[in-house]
DNA sequence: CCTACCGATCGGTAGG
DNA sequence: CCTACCGATCGGTAGG
């Protein structure tokens, strides 16, 4: 019988980019050498080899697993018969809390997207792309201008991402707000702006 | 009579400043070398370290003359006697002026500070953190109940800088709204959220 | 202001 | 003959 893939195959791809998100979190993807995630890994660079064939497909699987798990997230959100401002909650408090849990990913997501070859990247683009347009669609369903000004549409939910995705540059959450209090105030701010967020 | 600098000092240098900023933009500080700066100023490596000791030292003047053109502006923007509010929608129409025509340097900032020494990247979040305090009072003049949550001060302060920060990854001045009517919509969504800031 | 180089380290691959 | 891995080293290029 032909020997199969060893039993750990998986934990051990999964410590690579755990490692991997690690280190070009903190120095950037072309500050990090595949030598540094080997050393991480307690592995030799060969092994790294072994489970990838390239540093840019460690970066690609960083950047997917996490872009993946944001897709979920907004399904499960968006899937119920709430109505729109509870939905928009609820996407937000499940984005703020993978932002968190998985804060390396995300902020190579956010860093070091466009080192990755135009084809890879256009994957990732296309997940966000399909997020942004769902966030779209509620904030077009929580304010019926917004229906009726298409090209406001885009720029509206880029200034919502732009407050919570912007969080990964300052927030800590063992700072003095939680990071379930920080998505209510960007929930409230969206909906009802400045007065609607701090009472 | 010692030699004196060459009468065109300042311009070659800022020339290397801007050269060296459109690179970092465009593939980071560690993807973009010496020598692509110096091809890019039609001239050698050699020349640019004339100018500068280091590659760090361009990063941090492209950084610096950024960050300080900010604060010139936020201090110009605050300095009358307009209400709070009208004084905030000056400081984001003149910070997004700065961001589209900066946009490079601003990108660099955004994402390369980390690639300069503490000591040198202190000096630049020292100016920031100047910025976030000036716009976190507005913030507190505007939304009484900000005064009283001190904690809440610069939570606040960061969604508002999300929205407007967070730009330079999606915004183009060529499509199809223009960078004062999104810095409009920026300071509406802070103050009355969206349905402010659409209708 | 240039050409000619340096110590070191890069991403990736060899044989076993 | 397979998969899983190792120590050593490749050709090029980085900042200086």
């Amino acid at each position: 019988m032909a020997r199969t893939q060893a039993a750990d195959y998986d934990e051990r791809k999964d410590a690579i980019v755990e490692a991997a998100a690690a280190l070009f979190a903190a120095r950037g993807f072309n500050g990090a050498s595949v030598a540094d995630i080997a050393e991480r890994c307690e592995s030799s660079k060969s092994l790294i080899y072994h489970y990838y064939q390239s540093k840019e497909d460690i970066l690609y699987d960083v950047m997917i697993s996490h872009v993946r798990a944001l897709e979920q997230a907004a399904g499960e959100a968006t899937a119920g018969a709430a109505a729109p401002a509870q939905k928009l909650r609820d996407l937000t408090q499940a984005f703020m809390a993978l932002y968190v849990g998985a804060a390396n990913r995300h902020k190579v997501l956010l860093n070091d997207l466009d080192k990755l070859p135009d084809a890879r990247s256009g994957e990732i683009v296309a997940v966000q792309r399909g997020l942004i347009d769902k966030v779209g669609e509620l904030l077009a369903a929580i304010e019926p201008a917004l229906a009726k000004r298409k090209g406001a549409r885009v720029p509206a939910a880029m200034l919502y991402f732009g407050m919570i995705n912007w969080t990964h540059t300052w927030f800590d959450p063992k700072g003095s707000i939680g990071a379930a209090q920080l998505a209510d105030m960007a929930v409230d701010m969206t909906l009802k702006g400045l007065s609607g967020a701090v009472k």
